[in-house]
DNA sequence: GGCTTACTACTCGGATACTGCTTGTCCGAGTTCAGGGGG
DNA sequence: CCCCCTGAACTCGGACAAGCAGTATCCGAGTAGTAAGCC
């Protein structure tokens, strides 16, 4: 139980998208700047794109930008844009199965199990919903270098 | 990032083994009361056995018990028993890659975008902690005809 | 009749294949920009 | 001198492989119970 790496990638990588300004810049560029595949990273950034976080710009010039401020983009949103969903816990009703399910009436209230696993999921959501990548850059700028060494990356 | 089945095959188990009582069940019975394959769900089991969750008695007239009352076993056990970690995102440290990573100095703090994932991470664990199965085997008493057919099925 | 002993059947336990998803790569569609030619 | 047209280069976008963790299976090690043989 992982989650993708794609993750990480789009989080520095919108992050990044945010010092830089507005202009767009290309996913070669954005995955120079902290050596990944240049191909994979746009696949993430098509799905960021596709879930309205970025907009895309073709042809040459072109580019990935920001589609809103970090203060409007929540690490819920990233997650969700990347995996397509955050259900941890699938729930295959395997008390309607067997021996026990054959026995059983069939139930009318949803399991026991799988609704205890969702509350806790659902904390989860919430704290993820909670912090927005505002929050995170605020924490990156205690270190004042890293914006000028991305600008200068970035161009 | 979906979470093991063996998660689910887990929990229903230990619930179906606290309601049998004390003596010890095969892991064949065990598959059969929910239609699973015995082999994997004997692996899972061995997991749990591993954390100490149930305790494994070999031989004929063999099988699991449980080591502990459900009272004293939380959702997080029995994730972290098939799981093995309870870490969803890991930072791979890619702020130190790629051309920024080469001009940035070398970080003394943790990466911001893991310290808000673990934040994250951590609600969810809190909220698995928090809850115990005998809360759960609760919720199942509401209908009691379920404790009389798992006796009938395991015997 | 009681004890010992060998055997059998049944269980866990770990080593071994298979499947689906994450990861990674490649090439085509579309667009902007530049340069040359014509009015 | 200005406008139009053609070409090229660069970008996104989706279709196509490789690697790995989750899934499933099988067979061997060990033990309790049983039944036969012996004292």
């Amino acid at each position: 139980m992982r989650m993708a790496k794609g993750v990480e990638w789009a989080l520095h990588t919108l992050l990044n998208l945010d010092m830089i300004g507005g202009g767009p810049v290309g996913s070669g560029q954005l995955a120079e700047a902290h050596g990944l595949s240049a191909s994979y990273l746009n696949k993430q950034l098509q799905q960021l794109a596709r879930a309205g976080l970025v907009v895309s710009v073709p042809g040459p010039r072109g580019g990935f930008r920001l589609a809103r401020p970090l203060e409007a983009i929540t690490l819920l949103d990233v997650v969700e844009a990347i995996e397509g969903s955050t259900q941890l816990f699938h729930c295959t009703e395997i008390r309607c199965c067997g021996k026990i399910g054959e026995l059983s009436p069939p139930p009318t209230d949803t399991c026991a199990v799988n609704a205890a696993m969702r509350r806790a999921e659902e904390a989860w959501r919430q704290a993820l919903a909670a912090q927005c990548l505002a929050d995170i850059r605020g924490e990156l700028d205690r270190v004042p270098m890293v914006r000028q060494v991305v600008r200068t990356v970035l161009e």
